[in-house]
DNA sequence: CAGCGTCGTAAATCATAGGG
DNA sequence: CCCCTATGATTTACGACGCT
């Protein structure tokens, strides 16, 4: 399936690779200190309800999208993590 | 204690280089395929397989690539064509 | 339609393996 | 042994699509 924007050059290997828009905001590191608020609240419901979401992006200086994303990634990296588990127990 | 494990979840991220095979199958896929390097998940199964690593290893390494290759082409010149020149003898039997 | 969910990915960054 | 860079893994940020 299709996602992000595409080139349009035939003769580029690359052109119809998937690119990220330029307007994509640059990733930036969360601190120690902001990403083990997060898993604390994470641990606390894997879940937020909107209220929760705009305290804890207010207490961590970050926006309401950048802590919605971040459960969306964590509960990510948990599927993955159990996943891996249950694929060694299973031989 | 948070430290002691924040350096054991780290610990996750000890790592052997792939093998030699495996790196050669999947550079293999990877420039057979340069117009589009996206590999179905049938295929990375079978990657992975083939590769004896895990189909988020074979995930990991086709993103790595496919930046560390769009960001210089030039670098990856002569590995291309000697892919390339591979895939034309297995295509000519 | 708004809005949050998952899935797959880009791109940057991290941490170290390994070679000179 | 000491750098240094190549390499595999992880972390932010979205686009595409799903469901309600």
């Amino acid at each position: 399936h299709k996602e992000e924007k595409h080139e349009l050059d035939p003769n580029n290997p690359v052109a119809n690779w998937i690119h990220a828009r330029s307007t994509r905001k640059k990733r930036c590191p969360y601190t120690k200190y902001q990403t083990l608020e997060l898993e604390k609240e994470f641990l606390f419901n894997m879940y937020l309800t909107r209220d929760r979401r705009y305290e804890v992006a207010r207490v961590l200086n970050l926006t309401e999208r950048q802590v919605k994303i971040w459960f969306q990634n964590r509960r990510m990296k948990m599927k993955k993590m159990n996943k891996e588990k249950t694929d060694k127990e299973q031989q | 204690v948070m430290i002691l494990r924040s350096r054991f979840l780290d610990a996750r991220r000890k790592r052997r280089n792939f093998s030699k095979q495996a790196t050669e199958i999947l550079n293999e896929y990877f420039y057979s395929h340069l117009s589009n390097p996206y590999p179905s998940e049938e295929a990375k199964e079978e990657l992975a397989k083939k590769c004896s690593i895990t189909v988020s290893q074979v995930s990991n390494w086709f993103g790595n690539k496919r930046i560390r290759y769009k960001k210089n082409i030039g670098k990856f010149q002569e590995e291309a064509n000697l892919y390339a020149a591979k895939t034309a003898v297995t295509a000519a039997h």
